[in-house]
DNA sequence: GGTGTGACCAGCT
DNA sequence: AAGCTGGCCACAC
């Protein structure tokens, strides 16, 4: 079983997960490795999200940030206040590089995209 | 084909 | 309390 399309299981399901974050809204590496099943592969998310451009163009990949809120991948969107300037743009607010309120604008992929 | 690195997280010292 | 190491999976050389 699990056809040749089992390949890309956790890859592929990153991207997913990125593309059904709703505007003004941020999430985890941690929180997307954990809906994945493996909360240890946060890093991969993250790797997941380097190549997210060229692999799937338009991944909103600023809307991922690390556990604390803060925008660590700030620095691989070309510009370092890009990511910054893209969550502003929908209404997030980031100071001093990390995301205001993070809690209340923080979605949860296992608990929304059920829902969604 | 092995080694190193990577936008992280969490536990141990 | 804070710093560091380990762990996870996938890609590049």
């Amino acid at each position: 079983m699990q056809s040749n399309k089992d390949k890309a299981n956790f890859f592929d399901k990153v991207y997913e997960v990125v593309y059904r974050i709703p505007h003004g809204r941020v999430t985890t590496y941690g929180a997307i490795a954990a809906y994945l099943g493996s909360r240890g592969s946060s890093r991969m998310v993250g790797w997941a999200m380097n190549h997210s451009h060229k692999a799937s163009p338009g991944i909103p990949a600023h809307r991922v940030v690390n556990r604390q809120g803060v925008l660590t991948g700030k620095h691989h969107f070309g510009s370092p206040a890009m990511m910054q300037q893209l969550l502003e743009n929908e209404g997030v607010i980031v100071e001093d590089d990390q995301v205001v309120d993070f809690r209340e604008k923080f979605w949860d992929p296992s608990r929304n995209i059920d829902d969604a």
